[in-house]
DNA sequence: TTAACGTTTGTCCAAACGGTCAAAAATTGC
DNA sequence: GCAATTTTTGACCGTTTGGACAAACGTTAA
């Protein structure tokens, strides 16, 4: 009996779907996955259309490539929310991080957010488990923590799309924010006034 | 000299577009720009494709109309924060128009954040002008609140962002909303239920 | 050198798309 | 009732799109 032999991927197939994914990262992120063409993705990582679909045999299997490894770190700062923190510290570190993403990748941001908005047909599984699991295991955390005093009273479920809704509001909403603060107040500092604030809404 | 008689419009015409508009927000709001074709539309208002293109000239004279209109309700909330009324009712009342439309017209809430997510090719101008005018306006009015002490300190830009982000939020995430609070919280409750959080949230 | 294998490209296709047009059908005003 | 006008439709067109395919090209190892 023969072993079925994984097709061991070349040094080139790694480089050159790694290349795929960043075009196609930018190109969704900004027309969306009905608006984006394989044309401009194959464009934008300098190769030819046929030579893309010979690495990733659809656009459905890019974008879901793209949609998989994203869901991974897009829970990751939640779940390195500690119980046996202090919950302001905790708190406070987890805003940071979420505010860190957004400025830091927020074509990543832009994506899922597209994905939500068109309900979620990828990847309502994950959402109604993985993340549910990890929502209300997070919340019980929170109310354990109201329960001892230690932090003000609040529905944790809330607290935690509040926090989300307005961490991802600078990545998926940008062009707005940058133009009512203007030129003057719209630079980089943006993310730092927001973060900063986010800490006292959430923690003052 | 003649007068240019404008082309005054019939009640077919008028009830017409009115169907297209309706059944092009639906789909609008769950496709996106791109993502809808024009025979979608047509046929979930119920005519023929070259039907619906007698009253409007393309696909995109039919968003640009929507998104007119809904740009007027959309400012309209944040208008009606008086300078001169109590800050708290006044910010309260505001997260309770915001939390409203995002339970009553979640379609229109998901067309707007469709429009900004891919850059808001449409309305920048709108944003840069009228919105951030209106926006400094009343940020001054809270800017004033705030010297006068009846209400805690803030930056007034992030605290409407802050406002914006988290009650759209129930209309744009919608699905992932309700995927995270399961079937027993996820009723229609959950609109009550935040707007209390968000009182809390902002004003606690 | 050459056979085997991985990579790249030009060409092609069928479906979907936005939009046109002339003609038919329905409505309206007299 | 009838002519003028408005509304509706079927057929059609050019373009774009996702994807297939075979042939060509490059690389490697015996």
């Amino acid at each position: 009996m023969d072993k079925p032999t994984k097709p061991r991927s070349t040094r080139i197939q790694r480089e050159k779907r790694e290349l795929i994914l960043e075009a196609a990262l930018e190109v969704f992120a900004q027309h969306g996955f009905r608006g984006a063409t394989i044309d401009q993705i194959a464009e934008a990582a300098g190769m030819s259309k046929p030579n893309l679909l010979y690495y990733f045999k659809s656009k459905e299997a890019i974008f879901v490539t793209l949609i998989d490894r994203l869901m991974e770190a897009w829970l990751a700062p939640l779940r390195e929310m500690d119980a046996d923190g202090d919950p302001v510290t905790e708190i406070r570190s987890y805003i940071r991080r979420k505010i860190e993403m957004a400025r830091d990748f927020p074509r990543e941001s832009r994506l899922f957010a597209n994905e939500i908005l068109q309900g979620a047909p990828r990847i309502l599984p994950l959402l109604e488990g993985e993340l549910k699991e990890l929502v209300d295991e997070k919340a019980e955390i929170i109310r354990e923590w109201i329960r001892q005093g230690r932090l003000k009273k609040t529905d944790p479920h809330h607290f935690i799309f509040a926090i989300w809704a307005t961490t991802q509001h600078y990545a998926d909403f940008d062009v707005q924010v940058r133009a009512v603060l203007g030129p003057d107040k719209g630079g980089e500092g943006r993310f730092e006034d927001a973060a900063t604030f986010l800490e006292g809404l959430f923690l003052g």
